[in-house]
DNA sequence: GCCTAAAAGCTAATGACATTAGCCAGTGGT
DNA sequence: ACCACTGGCTAATGTCATTAGCTTTTAGGC
């Protein structure tokens, strides 16, 4: 009997190829061991149980966003920066749009570092608007929920007519931006 | 052997009671079957599947939240009518938190008619910035995926620290409205 | 090389779920 | 009273997640 030399790492892969090809829905214990040539319980050995395979693949997620993101903005600044930073995270999330479904929003320790890391690279494409440190964090937050809200829109065809969604994107960055360099009343 | 009198109305009702007290992921057809005194397959004569009555349930909650943001949106206009469907929509959310969680963006025949009212009702509300009708479908689109961004991230405790959520959605209505007001360039 | 312990597989079992098929009882209309 | 329809029911099926405990393989120590 060969050993499958499987791993959790392995699991994740498995488990991520698999939403990408056939959506959320079909995530299960039993298909992604069938994928990996073991029996449904093995798995056990590798992860916890369903939830923290999610958890996993939402951290391979997050970790890939940021990357990608990283690199989009390394270079720019202020409206540029942000600008590559929304656009970024459009485009994975159209192209992966799947896996982007399965993501888990809800904060878990599987995800601590690569949401830590996606929101210093946001603070680092803030930076240029010269805000104080709690202005940036509510800038964080709202550029998250605009693009967030975006994406899962656009991957659940929530907008229907596809076309110009392009330039409705166009309308939320500059939303995005001009809220960030329009200074609020006291 | 009494009838229970039960109707696919009622069926939808249990079904939303039952996620309000524990969340979207108790909602099975035995637990509302249970709490209807009926055998589980007899919930098929009143609705065709689980996924059917996701869609119900998503149509009621839109139209819940059409009329709560219909109503707090009447008589305002421009930016304070932004701001009143903006503050309505994100109350209804934390509210009812487990509800709004499982609301379906994808669109489906069931949603279709609340769906459109809540967009009609987007629109009037931005009557007032005297937008062209295809810029006022962008403003629609953008309008909806910050305010749904923020409430799923928010619900989800995806803010982690909740304090001064109420400051960062005051900076997230000041960018919707900055962006309305300013002209973009060509 | 041999032995032992740990790791990683396995089968069987359990309980829960969604759904289908077909039967039964109640109700309303003629 | 009879019949058809409606809305319940039970039984069955298949899938899933998970647990318990057994077996095989591998790695490390002597």
């Amino acid at each position: 009997m060969a050993r499958a030399a499987l791993s959790a790492d392995a699991v994740v892969g498995i488990a991520l190829r698999l939403v990408d090809e056939q959506g959320p829905a079909a995530l299960t214990l039993a298909a992604v061991a069938s994928r990996a040539g073991v029996a449904t319980p093995s798995l056990y050995k590798h992860v916890r149980n369903l939830a923290e395979l999610r958890a996993l693949m939402s951290a391979r997620i997050l970790e890939e966003l940021a990357e990608r993101i990283g690199r989009a903005v390394l270079g720019r600044s202020a409206d540029e920066a942000i600008r590559a930073l929304m656009t970024t995270w459009r485009d994975y999330a159209v192209e992966h749009r799947h896996r982007y479904a399965a993501l888990v929003q809800a904060p878990e320790p599987e995800t601590a570092g690569a949401g830590e890391k996606l929101v210093d690279i946001m603070l680092a494409a803030l930076r240029a608007y010269g805000m104080e440190e709690s202005e940036a964090i509510h800038a964080v937050r709202c550029l998250r929920a605009a693009v967030h809200g975006f994406a899962v829109l656009e991957t659940e065809n929530a907008f229907q007519l596809p076309d110009q969604v392009d330039e409705t994107y166009e309308l939320l960055i500059h939303m995005v931006v001009t809220g960030l360099r329009t200074p609020r009343r006291a």
